[in-house]
DNA sequence: TTAAGATTTGATAATCATTATCATAAAACA
DNA sequence: TGTTTTATGATAATGATTATCAAATCTTAA
């Protein structure tokens, strides 16, 4: 299996575009997070600090590259993660009260259920069904005490 | 079966809210729609015209008061449509091209069996599961033009 | 290795969506 | 009717995001 960065840094120079310190950067600290992340947050965890706007820039720059994806969670914060060609197929878990979102993998069996519940609901829409995910609603250990 | 309009007024009078010209203009638009409308979409489609000040307002108000749900769609826009206990619990189909979003529902089986692997997704994450949605992307048939 | 060309960076300004303010208007109530 | 509460619409303010641009860095080719 060869490493994320190497992966990322082959797809973006096959686009032109020069995988830097503060992509890697950014990179590292997606990689190393359970859940999506917000521009602020990306702010607060890397190392050396990166201004807020060449985040903005960057994670522009890597969601246009296909190696981020954004991803709009039930506040209104936008979070970025991981590509799933990057990161592997999953879907997302949202305490509802406290707002922290947490990535959840479906079993082999139960993710090709759930493709085909996918599948046939768009059947008779016209729709050419490319992808889906299933976004969990519910309360964290924590906001049930 | 209750109108809608009759539900939305008894819901806001109960919490104090009132069921005003605009909230009513709104919640017909929405009425109107297969699928989620963003403020601008709202504005163009009420007659008369209502400000944005009342209309961001209202949706505000509406959201608050859970006539109204929130639903953040693939593109960067924030866009309101009918609480489920309204407008039946139902999943999106989106446009990935295009970024319409349509309604789409399950039959009942089918949605017992999605409930179902909601459950035995989050069954180990110590979650408990109040809720869930599924997220179709696809071409509509438009895009496959 | 060096010079030219391309891309990236960081500081700052500009933009856009959304929210706050506030005087007026409408509705509810006594 | 008079009083109180809530809603409205115009406008200003805010906050998140994007654009600009000169300086810095990386690539490439001679």
């Amino acid at each position: 299996m060869v490493g994320l960065h190497a992966k990322v840094e082959e797809s973006l120079r096959s686009q032109g575009v020069r995988y830097t310190t503060n992509r890697r950067a950014l990179i590292e600290a997606l990689e190393n997070t359970p859940g999506p992340l917000t521009v602020e947050e990306l702010y607060r965890v890397t190392e050396p600090r990166i201004p807020y706007s060449s985040i903005y820039r960057d994670v522009r720059v890597l969601t246009d590259s296909a190696v981020l994806t954004l991803h709009h969670g039930a506040d209104r914060s936008n979070r970025f993660e991981l590509a799933e060609w990057l990161s592997g197929h999953h879907h997302h878990l949202v305490c509802v009260p406290c707002m922290a979102i947490s990535d959840v993998s479906l079993d082999p069996d139960s993710e090709r259920r759930l493709a085909e519940l996918a599948e046939s609901a768009a059947s008779n829409s016209g729709y050419r069904v490319t992808g889906h995910s299933l976004e969990i609603q519910g309360l964290c250990p924590k906001c049930q005490e």
